[in-house]
DNA sequence: TTCAATGGGATAAAAAACGTCCAGCTAGAA
DNA sequence: TTCTAGCTGGACGTTTTTTATCCCATTGAA
C-alpha cells in the first residue's frame, strides 16, 4: 500500500467498502457468467436492489454487458479485475493478515481470500479456485494425492481446470464413506479430481462402526491392504477442516460417539480425527483410512477451510499440524482467528 | 495516471468528484484557518449542510480539528494535502489540459489550477498563490517589474510571502488610475507588491481622457518621462486579462468610448488595450502607461486570469500575445477555452 | 412447445440528505 | 472589563434518494 493510496483512503474512507463490494460483484459475474440479477444476489449475498444498482453502474462503466441470457463481463471489466486484484488484497489488509496467521498457526504458508464464505456463497468458489491453482502447481512433482470429503473439497474439484490429461496422477480417497452425503464423500471427490485432471482414482468402501474383530479381519484383506500401502506412499494430502459437533451430526454418529466427542471438548475434525482446543486427539473414528502419521509423512499438505464459523476449528487443528501444511482460507476466518488469539493473549 | 488509478476510477466513477471536493475543502481550510462553517461555505461555493457533512467526516478522519475559534488542519491533514496534490491534478486532467492550452494559445508555459474561480471564491486565491510563487522565482534574475490592476492582481499581492526584504526590486504601475476602484488600481497593486517584498515602487498619476494637446504636454513632463523610460527597461510584466465590456463598465468609460469598443467587437482587455476576437487592437485608452511594444520587449510576461467567464477574453488576447508569456489560469477557464476551440474547429 | 430465467419498468414505503434555524459558548476587540 | 462577531453543536420539517417488491414481455434452452 503506497503513500498515495493511504492518503486517498484517509480522505475517502467509504471508498474501501464500496470498492470491495463492486469488485466482488464483478468477480462473481465473471465467475458465473452469464448470470441474472436474482441468482447473482443470492450468490453475492446482497439484496436484489443493491445488485441492480451496482450492476447498472458497472454497465454504464462498460465493465459488464446485459443480455437476455444474463450479465457478462466485458474485456474492460476483465482488465479492471486484473489490475485491482492485488490492490483489493492489500486494501483489505490480507497480505498483513497472512503474515499474522503464519505466526499464529506456526506454518509457513497461508493464503487468504477476500470476504467471508459464511456470508457470501461465491467466496467458497474462490477458495476452491485458489486451492485448485495451488494443487495444480504440484502436479508436475508429485503423483499420489490423498483427498478427503466435504463441501470445501467439492468446491476445489469444481475449479480444477481441464488441461491436458495427466495420466500419472493418482487420487486416493483418504477415508471410506463416513455416513456423509454421497456428493461430499471422499470417494466421490477423488473420482471428481481424477475426471478433471485425467488421472486415476482409488476408493475405499468399508462400513462404519465395525466390531474390533471384524475391523482386524478387514485390515488383512488385500484390497484394503493395498489402500493402506498407498497411504504410506502419499505425496500430497488435500483436506478440509470441520467443526467437531457439526461433523458428528452430519455423520449421524452414535450417541456413544457424540458423548465422547462432547465430553472430550472436541473442537475440530480432520481425516476422521477429532481434536480439542489444544490440538490433542480426543477421538478417532475407527475405520480404515489415512493415519495421522501417514499425513505427516506427506511432502505437502493442503488444508482448505473458510468462513468465520470455522475459525475455532482451524485454530484447534493447527495446534499440532504438520509443518509443511499450506492453509487456504478466507478473510472471515482469518479475522476471527486473529480476534480470538488477541482475546486469549489479553487474559 | 497509472493503470491502477485508471481501474479504480472505472470501478468507482463517483470517487473523482468526491475526492476533488474534499480535497478542495481541506485545502481551503488550510488556507483560511481558523475558519467556521458559514464562511467556509461561502468561499468554497457549497451549502452549509454540505460543508458540515464533509467537515464532520474530515474531523472523524483526524484531518482537521474543530475548536471554538474555527476549524484547523492537523498535521495528518497537511500530509494528505501534500500527498494528493499531484494526484488531484492528474485526475482532473489538468496536466493534459495544460499541454492542450499551450498548443491552442501558442505559448510554451501554462499553469492550470483546479476548479473554477467563478464558482468557488477560494480558487482566485490559489491562482494568486501560484502566480506569486512563479513571480518569486524570477526575483533573483530580474528587478524591474511592471504590474497592472485588477482583482486578480490584488490576489497575487496577498499571496506574496514576506521573506527577507529584497531592496533591489522595483515595482512599476503599468497604468495610471483608469477610473477603477482604488484598491484594484495598478498604483495600489504596485505599492502592495513592494511592501510584501521589501522593494520600492513607482506610481503613475494622470487624469483620464485628456485632450490631445494636454496629453502631448504631459508626456514631456519629467515625472512622466521618467516612467516612460522605466517601461523601456522593464524586465517582467505581470498583468490580468479582462472582459472588454466588463472593463469598460468598471472604468466608467464615456459613451463615445463604449461605442467604439462595442462596434469594434472588442472581447478582451489588457494594459488599457482592447482586442477583438482575432487579437486585433480595437481601441486603446489614450493615457500614459506601458505600451504594447514595451511589454513585448520584456524578458518574461506573466498573464493571470481565471474563471470560465474569462475564457473568450483569454483566447482573444493570446491571438497576438508575446511568446515568452506564461499563463496562470484555472480549470474553469481552461475547459471553456478547449470547448470553444473545438466548436470553432467543427465549423 | 414449454418453461424457467432474464432485463426492464413501476411503485409505495422507508431512510437518508438537505436547508435552515437557534442556543450557548469563546476569543478577541473596544 | 464588557461587547460583539464568529464559532460549534443541536434540532427539525422538507425534500430527495434509496429500498424492497412486485409484474411483464422476451429469450433461449429443454
Amino acid at each position: 500500500m503506497d503513500a498515495l493510496s493511504v492518503a486517498q483512503r484517509k480522505l475517502m474512507p467509504e471508498m474501501s467498502e464500496l470498492l470491495k463490494k463492486r469488485y466482488q460483484i464483478l468477480q462473481t459475474i465473471n465467475f458465473e457468467q452469464p448470470i441474472g440479477r436474482r441468482t447473482l444476489s443470492e450468490i453475492a449475498g446482497a439484496t436484489e436492489r443493491e445488485i441492480r444498482k451496482e450492476t447498472d453502474l458497472l454497465r454504464n462503466q462498460q465493465l459488464i454487458e446485459m443480455k437476455t441470457a444474463g450479465m457478462t463481463v466485458t474485456s474492460q471489466g476483465l482488465e479492471v479485475l486484473e489490475k485491482l486484484k492485488v490492490f483489493v488484497r492489500e486494501m483489505s489488509g490480507l497480505t498483513d493478515m497472512e503474515i499474522q496467521l503464519q505466526t499464529i498457526l506456526g506454518i509457513s504458508n497461508v493464503v487468504i481470500l477476500p470476504q467471508d464464505s459464511d456470508e457470501i456463497l461465491a467466496v467458497k468458489s474462490h477458495i476452491g479456485k485458489e486451492a485448485a491453482r495451488l494443487l495444480e502447481t504440484l502436479f508436475g512433482r508429485y503423483e499420489k494425492i490423498a483427498v478427503t470429503g466435504g463441501s470445501t473439497m467439492a468446491a476445489i474439484s469444481k475449479e480444477l481446470s481441464i488441461g491436458k490429461p495427466n495420466r500419472a496422477l493418482q487420487f486416493i480417497a483418504a477415508r471410506g464413506g463416513l455416513g456423509e452425503d454421497v456428493l461430499h464423500q471422499a470417494n466421490t471427490i477423488a473420482s471428481a479430481f481424477a475426471e478433471k485432471t485425467g488421472g486415476s482414482f482409488k476408493t475405499l468402501y468399508l462400513p462404519d462402526h465395525l466390531s474390533a474383530e471384524a475391523f482386524e479381519m478387514m485390515m488383512k484383506e488385500p484390497v484394503i491392504k493395498e489402500m493402506m500401502d498407498l497411504y504410506d506412499q502419499t505425496d500430497v494430502v488435500v483436506h478440509g477442516i470441520g467443526n467437531a459437533e457439526e461433523m458428528a451430526v452430519r455423520r449421524h454418529s452414535s450417541l456413544e460417539e457424540v458423548e465422547k466427542i462432547r465430553s472430550g471438548g472436541a473442537v475440530s475434525e480432520a481425516f476422521g480425527y477429532y481434536f480439542d482446543k489444544d490440538g490433542k486427539i480426543v477421538y478417532r473414528i475407527r475405520t480404515a483410512g489415512i493415519q495421522l502419521e501417514q499425513v505427516q509423512n506427506a511432502s505437502t499438505i493442503l488444508a482448505v477451510a473458510g468462513g468465520g464459523s470455522k475459525a475455532r476449528a482451524i485454530l484447534s487443528y493447527f495446534k499440532n499440524a504438520p509443518n509443511p501444511t499450506v492453509l487456504v482460507t478466507d478473510e472471515g476466518a482469518a479475522r476471527k482467528i486473529i480476534e480470538l488469539t488477541k482475546k486469549l493473549e489479553e487474559l
